[in-house]
DNA sequence: GCATTTCAGCTGGCATGCAAGCTGAAATGC
DNA sequence: GCATTTCAGCTTGCATGCCAGCTGAAATGC
């Protein structure tokens, strides 16, 4: 598409009117945009597993030429959502059930362990998280009441991005943020077909009020069941369904 | 330097009989040859923190172009060993004592889950790592009695290395691996500088153990007790002695 | 008709060229 | 002599062009 358009235009602003648009921020990296787009697109499942296609055409369709799609094909490969076949494209990468439990071991962990930084922080930092913490569980209460599945999944995925935003340590919120973007994929496909979650609230309260008292240990544990008890509901559903796509 | 070189030579092979060179594998992408490269020479301080460079002076080093080494370079930042200032260069980044301290809270929350996860581990899986275990423990609790503490630190780091390695979770593995690799350069300062080890003998036998009997909890709190131990002695060495030069 | 070979076309990896922007020092105004 | 301004020289970010190599289908041999 697009292929006569001048360059004088591509060089002097963003040139796509067809390429989705997220450029809020003025003068941002187009390789930044590039790395969003995919990852939103491969979220959305606009690129489903499977789906195979070269740098070229991305770039194209995005207004921009090969190099930045090229470095956000290479940070996409490192976070595991594409695989890179030398001479014969991009390749977007299925989820298997092995990859979800990987994925779901490290989430234990980490989160286990932003429970318990939390746990130790000042009274300061503490508050202004555990308001959003109790915020998001009192919704996912009431969602479920409601049988809103949809506001229920961004009600939990707001308690957990704010466990690890509200932790204070930048690595762990980093490696949370790649994996747990991973498994949204399949939490998304799964949501309507395991029981409902009715344990997750008061889970979720259990940390909360482990964060509360100061309570490291009781903290991490807490996190740490609640996650292994996702685990445990969630690989079952995808070993059944054999999903190779998702 | 070489800046008459005539491009051909540039083209056809690697050029750079004055760059170190690694390129025992045949036909090696020149980014992962950069990267190795880069990442070594952090480790080894021939890059100490707040060095400056230019894409430019690194690629020619490494009779390269600038175009793999700034991918190689965004790599680097993303793992924290650099910062790419805009339009200034890349600087080598410091460690600071809030940096150890978030690497060691993921390094405790990983390797427990390691831990664990080994103890659940199939027998055959188990025992070929278990050997590795059992010979880095001993390796170290020789080296301690010759107060060899060079041999010590490489066995120890063997030890790290099997543990993540054996899990047969490849995400903790890559997680542990960046991770690590940071905390490794703290290590190497303060070696002489703390107490002698004379616990991580125990605690590395404690946690084999616990994953010969597989038993899962037990493994998972030896191992994160054992890294919350040398977080305890670390982190003050390196505050009383302030560093801001790693 | 089938197996083998060849070759054209596409792929990503890299080199190079160009533009935009910040820095710091020289030049100018007072 | 000091403050202000300007501008040249760096830097990285991106576009583009070239190259080697694999793929798959057409062409050839039998």
């Amino acid at each position: 598409m697009a292929t006569s358009k001048a360059k004088a235009e591509m060089q002097s602003e963003d040139a796509g009117a067809d390429a989705p648009q997220e450029a809020d921020a003025p003068q941002e990296a187009r390789a930044e945009v590039a790395y969003r787009y995919l990852r939103n697109a491969i979220f959305a499942n606009e690129l489903p597993a499977g789906f195979q296609a070269a740098e070229n055409e991305i770039a194209a369709q995005l207004g921009m030429s090969r190099t930045p799609v090229h470095e956000a094909m290479a940070r996409l490969q490192d976070e595991g959502f594409v695989q890179i076949l030398p001479r014969k494209g991009i390749l977007v990468r299925a989820l298997s059930p092995a990859d979800l439990l990987e994925i779901y071991d490290v989430l234990i962990a980490i989160e286990g362990a932003a429970a318990e930084r939390l746990a130790e922080g000042s009274d300061e930092a503490r508050s202004s998280t555990l308001d959003v913490l109790q915020a998001s569980t009192d919704a996912m209460a009431s969602a479920l009441r409601a049988s809103d599945l949809e506001t229920w999944r961004i009600a939990d995925e707001r308690f957990h991005d704010a466990l690890v935003e509200g932790c204070g340590n930048g690595r762990i919120k980093r490696m949370a943020a790649t994996v747990s973007g991973q498994s949204h994929r399949a939490r998304r496909l799964t949501l309507h077909l395991r029981p409902l979650p009715t344990a997750s609230t008061a889970e979720h309260q259990a940390i909360i009020d482990a964060i509360q008292s100061g309570d490291a240990a009781a903290a991490g544990n807490a996190a740490r069941a609640h996650r292994r008890h996702a685990r445990g509901q969630l690989v079952p559903i995808l070993k059944r369904i054999n999903v190779h796509q998702l």
